[in-house]
DNA sequence: TGTACATCAGTGAACGCGCGTTCACTGATGTAC
DNA sequence: TGTACATCAGTGAACGCGCGTTCACTGATGTAC
């Protein structure tokens, strides 16, 4: 029962590969300090074959980002589903983002790592990225604080605290994970209560100017 | 007028210079890709000559946790002499930090590059004295809270988020260098906002359990 | 104060190693007729 | 359907390079008498 593939689809699974691969590797070091014949040993091709999928490690890592945000893109969604069903949208929205860590430490990880220690054009696209999560953010945030006329400026500037909040925390969930899980919960229930104390400062900011 | 020195103030000298010339490099790169032999040759002495005062680039790395984490200690005290003389608390702390990070960027930079992204030990360093920090913090929440009988693990909880979000202004502020100063002072209002908003929140945390 | 010896920061040659990248190639898969 | 040719993912040898680390050393500084 073996399949026979495409010449098309063997390459994109030996890509694909590379990319897993890498991701594996980031777990436990920094995208500089991986080499580009560690990965080709890894997926199982000889390094000069590397190039057939990608210029250079930094290109790979780019494209990493890419991959690498589909959990968060992922955590949104499924925080918003959550708030329909659930009520509670701070319950919900922690809950789904100990679930997304859970399943994607590698991707997680990696965003973490390159966000300010990389090169600069992964560091670039996670930036990119990032902010397009904080406007989805700030999206919700206005839906919810409609009425009470936010301006614009201070919905960023709240969505902004808020993925700052819950990014600390992530990174603390990863830094946890070797110790004992345990402490997972602790991080979640300070994660709530810092989103409920952000939560409870814009009911006080309505009388601000 | 040359100055005649102790052979123990010259190795003094060139460890010093080791460090500066590592911190200097940290601005461009992650610690991991500095090589020894790249310090050892901005520092002026030959590679071989390194190990006379570190046993590794990490251990290397470990002493420079120490020597960056002086601008944040000196942004506490800053900020407390600030208080009294100064009045709003929150528009001092974020003056304080603005004026630490513009002078002493190669710290905040190698912080932030390898609190997540860096060698465990170097990473463990960062995290232990970021812990203290946040603890300082909350000894000053405490004061501040003082009659509304705050659990230690809300204010905690409390002064946590609080760094979580002026290390993120840090960051910002780093990454806006390259471009141009106006950007700055939006980063640093946002910051100002952002505590506080924060503030507003524990105003509102009294009344809950 | 002068002399003899110890210390030790820095030197310079040498090593083996993994690295990124080049190049000409192979042979299975795909395409045109 | 069969044949002739094109494509191209992966091969393998080779290169020059900077790396961390070893080793025996030098010679100025420090110490003991």
């Amino acid at each position: 029962m073996t399949e026979v593939k495409s010449r098309a689809e063997r390459k994109e699974h030996t890509r694909q590969k590379l990319l897993d691969v890498t991701l594996k590797l980031i777990g436990q070091r920094s995208l500089a300090s991986i080499s580009l014949r560690e990965v080709a040993r890894d997926a199982g091709i000889v390094p000069t074959a590397f190039y057939r999928h990608f210029e250079s490690m930094d290109a790979l890592g780019v494209e990493l980002v890419d991959e690498s945000m589909r959990p968060l893109r992922q955590m949104i969604r499924d925080a918003r589903r959550g708030v329909a069903s659930h009520g509670d949208i701070i319950k919900g929205t922690v809950e789904v983002l100990g679930i997304q860590v859970r399943q994607n430490p590698d991707q997680f990880r990696f965003l973490s790592r390159e966000r300010y220690g990389g090169v600069r054009s992964v560091r670039r696209a996670i930036e990119t990225e990032l902010r397009l999560f904080t406007s989805e953010l700030s999206v919700d945030l206005a839906r919810l604080t409609a009425g009470f006329d936010w301006t614009s400026d201070d919905l960023e500037m709240t969505a902004d605290l808020m993925v700052a909040a819950m990014l600390a925390s992530v990174m603390d969930l990863l830094e946890v994970d070797a110790r004992h899980p345990g402490d997972e919960r602790a991080i979640l229930e300070r994660s709530e209560k810092q989103l409920r104390l952000i939560a409870l400062g814009m009911a006080g900011w309505r009388s601000k100017p």
